[in-house]
DNA sequence: CTTCATAACATAGCATTGCTATGTATTGTG
DNA sequence: CACAATACATAGCAATGCTATGTTATGAAG
């Protein structure tokens, strides 16, 4: 029987493209349909079948994007010796990035489809679990708190927060208001009250 | 002069009818289409314009209409001689609510929309706010506690894990992080730990 | 009661949407 | 070289929201 070869390859460059260009028309503001994507780019609008099987793959392959690019944020941003300000730091850059790409944060969380690695979303805990580890390893927090859990909780609190304020109906200054839930959350893990408001304050620059 | 006069008058009754019948193809996860909305209703495609612009203002009308329900719900949950219990149960009623109507509380915050009546929003936290002065009342709560403030916490929260789990990675259990949160951040208001973790866990029935 | 301007409503059609069917070009393997 | 499998281009389809146009109903003015 014939196995059949692979004859003509896919050009990955086609498939980056196409998610650049559609992050940029997000960020303009401009509708993203699959003609007015392509149009310009030399490319037809087959590709998207070739490449994504349709718009819905593409709003998957944005969604995955936009974790690997806050992922690669969160990587980013400079650590202290203080783990609970870092720990608010990861926040308030969280926040930062989210309220940059509104549109595309969005997409992220848009119902009806799920994330082709499911593990991009524990992905960006990795950070916070450090920051949480680190927070231990100095006496900050108790030694029984469950890393994952208060990183999910601190993350539950960052998307509450710039979901009401990037799009619903909540003013930017209540932005401020994830510096006191912080605090009392870091409290909670037996953080010593004042230090633990000086640290979440040092951090929360949004 | 001719000042003109009213002579065909529009029929709230198709108005309701509409709502009611989009809010029940959201719930049935039928797609809302201008002409699906209307099939089998005798009512035209332009019934929607003359009642609400467009799909826009129909849209804008669900949203409405969902802050509205979710007020008239919030304000029938039962209340006790325990305000911070009080408080914690109406986070879950808010909980519950969303997760029982999911596609609606996903028009409710959806982007690109505002409000007909921005009170609305400020509405839906008047019954944690009453439950809150009644914490301070009864001594749970510190009096220099901001009632609006809190609320808006307590809010923040609820939408945060009702987002990441009605849509997005986190499984149903997650909704158990409320009680963590919420402990942590009435016990920041002055409440005594031991006391306020019952009265949330009592409270808190997602 | 008659008139008639205005609003409510129905119909048809437009541009655009995502998608698919069909045909053509390309390229590595046997 | 020959062929099969894939990438790519074109055209067209059903469905979308919306608008232009025509028709009907209604209540106030005379």
């Amino acid at each position: 029987m014939y196995c059949g070869g692979v004859v003509r390859t896919k050009d990955p460059a086609v498939r980056t493209l196409l998610i650049e260009r559609a992050a940029q028309m997000l960020r303009a503001r401009d509708p993203v349909t699959l003609r007015s994507l392509v149009a310009g780019t030399g490319v037809s609008t087959m590709a998207v079948y070739t490449y994504f099987g349709g718009m819905d793959g593409l709003w998957r392959a944005m969604r995955q994007e936009g974790f690997s690019r806050l992922a690669t944020l969160l990587d980013g941003v400079p650590l202290s010796a203080d783990p609970v300000r870092d720990l608010a730091a990861l926040g308030a850059a969280y926040l930062s990035n989210a309220l940059a790409n509104p549109d595309l944060y969005r997409v992220m969380f848009d119902a009806g489809f799920e994330l082709e690695d499911p593990a991009a979303a524990d992905e960006t805990l990795h950070s916070l679990v450090r920051a949480i580890d680190r927070a231990k390893d100095a006496g900050r927090f108790r030694a029984e708190v469950d890393a994952v859990s208060l990183a999910t909780q601190t993350w539950t609190v960052g998307h509450g927060l710039v979901s009401l304020v990037a799009t619903g109906p909540l003013p930017r200054p209540a932005l401020g208001h994830g510096v006191t839930i912080l605090t009392a959350l870091f409290i909670s893990c037996g953080d010593e009250p004042g230090r633990c408001r000086d640290s979440v304050e040092d951090g929360w620059q949004v």
